[in-house]
DNA sequence: AGCACGCCGACT
DNA sequence: GTCGGCGTGCTC
């Protein structure tokens, strides 16, 4: 055992090979090397006696960093990854890991501060503290309850806490010092507020999950919103901290909001719970990845980076909203983190809980065939279900793109001092800009997209690849004045409202509204603070967001998904929908959802007034079986771009021939078509698929394939390969 | 990805 | 005569 197989962070897909020399080094093990000319820093995958390379050319390690090791289950998950989503294992063992541990010159901050305040001065420092500075009492309050506050603790009080800590250390008030980042948290009492009570359903679903304890289990927990997952899943984290194991808890990215960090924190103690996500800063990201791998932190909630999370106690993994499309990577390691925690969950023989009100059909149909547990929350504590109705649009006039009924519940609202929410899933004024005269439209220049029509900064806007131009005076093409905005956006709708009810207070929410930095929250506070009668927004608002005061959800235009070309459309549509209704009526106040439709009888639309989705998902599973869709079958895309559209086709074809002859078993390749969105940015997009209803077929001929497509060498295009794609 | 080597055009 | 363009090839 003298050689090292290590992971570099280059896109060539094999481990390479160092003598160990005198150090001692155990696999996962992060280790300085030199690579040609460079220094790297390398992840230690394997320890061998023999190389395959000539041994000549082996070099040494050069030092090994003082860290915890990954765990085994954690390179082992990379080692499938990158195989399963043919990504070099370099690239897919460097993405999880935090930038500062990329650096050969990083040393890792085994020592933290940590601030005092000494008892005799505490009642001297209370004195000079005006009495309106909450924070500050808030602070001191913390300091002289604790026998120090760590930097990131004082950090969890509020972002400006260790600033102004630091202050006080300066005038002496406080002190400060290095220590170890060693204390120990796991005997920490946990908060005892956790046996509140359960309903029925809940407390058998609990007992359900706790007999899955201790191998691998997976289950789909279905619930609709407010049905009390969230509690289940702490009672199950409670009792995995008490046998002394780890949790990984992960979340949609846009619901890793604070408010959910609050409650969490609220219920578990700081030092016991990590929240991990891309937005930290490195040096956060790398304290925090370290207080997973020590064991120190009882539990990780993250988004979807947070799969690849060491934890070398772990012993149940939970994935919230597991239908999200945002626990997929759309770049690099194009990896499904909910999948990816199941073949973690089921290597290291641990439970895992899938949670959703709307399951995605791949999760539906695994539950389906047993090969899930099925378990199902039925009541909604604390408040009942929205009622939904359809609103035919074809039967009933429509002014502004809202009908009468929809007018007529907002001014009802409006009189009991409720909130009302319109949905809309479009940015913008108006999404299409006509010539009235010759019929010109305006499109983007470097991409295949209508170009937004953005009211207030009178300006068309690209939502693709963000080009602006002003709004002409008059058509480019006839020089006619007659130009026109076709169709609605949230911007137009929030003019119609205004138009409607002239004295309510109507907040627009979208990314137009929401760019600047904190707007978003003072909004939230707005809403929260019953400043708001009138929300008009797009999806943002139908994610993780508790409004008490809002009893009536409109859905303005929904039905556009009933014609996409996508097959997984109106899954999504559901999905959206649903959500957004549970914003409906959470408090005492019943909620009602208006959907204007033009297709009422919809089976998509009447299960969303039945909320039976088992039904709707037997049904569309049934669509996809005949059509031979997923999760029927393995999908996989060679995704392509380049600038010119013959080079990509040209790249495609080579793929396509080369593949043709490699093909083996039951795999089926399509012909290179052009992407639903052929242009962006001024480059052309192309795909081709592969399909094969068995897995390991897929699989082996994409483990032949790309090594030969890289042999192509083609010039000027750049490819992935998508497996399992969310999007066509 | 970096970083070198290598072989052809316009510059003090 | 050299500086520099990016094509090609290699990195344990």
């Amino acid at each position: 055992v003298s050689i090292a197989r290590v992971a570099l962070d280059v896109p060539i897909d094999t481990l390479f090979d160092y003598r160990i020399g005198a150090h001692t080094v155990r696999p996962g093990q992060l280790v300085v090397v030199p690579f040609g000319k460079r220094r790297l820093v390398g992840i230690v995958f394997e320890l061998t006696a023999e190389s395959q390379v000539d041994n000549a050319r082996l070099r040494f390690i050069q030092s090994v960093l003082p860290l915890d090791p990954l765990p085994a289950d954690v390179l082992s998950l990379i080692q499938f990854a990158s195989t399963y989503y043919r990504c070099p294992i370099g690239e897919a063992a460097f993405t999880s890991l935090p930038a500062p541990f990329r650096q050969p010159r990083y040393a890792p901050a085994e020592k933290q501060k940590s601030y005092s305040l000494p008892q005799s001065v505490r009642d001297a420092l209370l004195e000079t503290i005006p009495r309106r500075a909450i924070l500050l009492h808030r602070i001191v309050d913390a300091l002289s309850r604790a026998p120090a506050l760590t930097r990131e603790e004082a950090r969890q009080l509020s972002p400006r806490a260790p600033a102004a800590l630091e202050k006080w250390v300066k005038s002496g008030w406080i002190e400060s010092r290095l220590t170890e980042v060693t204390e120990q948290v796991l005997d920490l009492p946990l908060q005892e507020d956790a046996k509140l009570s359960l309903t029925a359903d809940q407390a058998n679903a609990l007992a359900e999950l706790e007999q899955g304890c201790g191998k691998y289990s997976p289950s789909l927990l279905e619930g609709i919103t407010g049905s009390g997952k969230t509690e289940i899943y702490f009672q199950l984290i409670v009792r995995a901290l008490e046998r002394g194991q780890q949790t990984l808890l992960m979340v949609p990215e846009i619901n890793l909001t604070p408010q959910l960090e609050a409650r969490f924190h609220a219920r578990f103690d700081a030092r016991r719970l990590v929240t991990l996500h891309s937005n930290l800063s490195s040096g956060e990201r790398a304290r925090r990845w370290m207080a997973a791998a020590s064991g120190r932190a009882g539990v990780v909630l993250g988004t979807r980076l947070s799969v690849f999370a060491p934890m070398p106690r772990l012993g149940l993994i939970i994935v919230d909203e597991e239908h999200d499309a945002s626990f997929k990577q759309q770049e690099g390691l194009r990896y499904s983190a909910r999948d990816l925690a199941l073949v973690r969950a089921q290597r290291l023989g641990i439970p895992i809980v899938l949670g959703s009100a709307t399951p995605s059909l791949e999760t539906f149909h695994n539950a389906q065939k047993k090969k899930f547990r099925h378990l199902r929350l039925s009541s909604r504590p604390g408040a009942k279900l929205p009622k939904v109705r359809l609103i035919d649009t074809q039967s009933i006039a429509m002014a502004g793109g809202l009908s009468e009924p929809v007018l007529e519940a907002i001014r009802q609202r409006l009189q009991r001092g409720e909130q009302s929410l319109i949905f809309l899933n479009r940015r913008g004024f108006a999404p299409v800009v006509v010539c009235g005269a010759c019929g010109w439209v305006g499109e983007c220049g470097r991409c295949s997209a209508r170009l937004v029509w953005h009211l207030k900064d009178a300006v068309l806007r690209c939502h693709y690849c963000g080009h602006e131009q002003r709004l002409p005076l008059a058509c480019p093409t006839c020089g006619d004045q007659d130009l026109q905005g076709l169709g609605q956006g949230t911007q137009r709708l929030e003019q119609t409202l205004a138009g409607h009810f002239p004295s309510a207070r109507i907040l627009r929410i979208d990314r137009d509204s929401t760019r600047r930095k904190g707007t978003w929250d003072g909004m939230l506070k707005e809403i929260h603070g019953d400043a708001v009668d009138i929300l008009v927004g797009t999806q943002m608002l139908a994610k993780g967001h508790d409004f008490p005061k809002l009893t009536l959800v409109a859905i303005a235009n929904p039905d556009g998904a009933l014609y996409s070309a996508d097959f997984r459309a109106s899954e999504k549509l559901f999905q959206q929908l649903m959500q957004v209704s549970g914003r409906a009526g959470r408090a005492h106040l019943p909620g009602e959802v208006l959907v204007q439709t033009r297709f009422p009888t919809h089976p998509l639309y009447q299960a969303l007034v039945s909320q039976n989705f088992p039904e709707l998902a037997e049904q569309m599973l049934a669509e996809r079986q005949q059509a031979g869709f997923p999760p029927f079958v393995a999908q996989a895309l060679l995704r392509a771009e380049a600038v010119s559209e013959s080079t990509v086709n040209a790249f495609l074809k080579r793929a396509a021939k080369e593949g043709a002859t490699l093909i083996e078993g039951d795999v089926t390749m399509y012909d290179p078509v052009p992407a639903t969105m052929a242009r962006i940015a001024g480059r052309h997009r192309a795909h081709l698929l592969m399909q094969s209803p068995l897995r390991p077929a897929l699989q082996r001929f994409l483990q032949v394939w790309t090594p030969k497509l890289e042999q192509l060498k083609a010039r000027n295009v750049r490819w992935i390969i998508d497996v399992d794609p969310l999007e066509l």
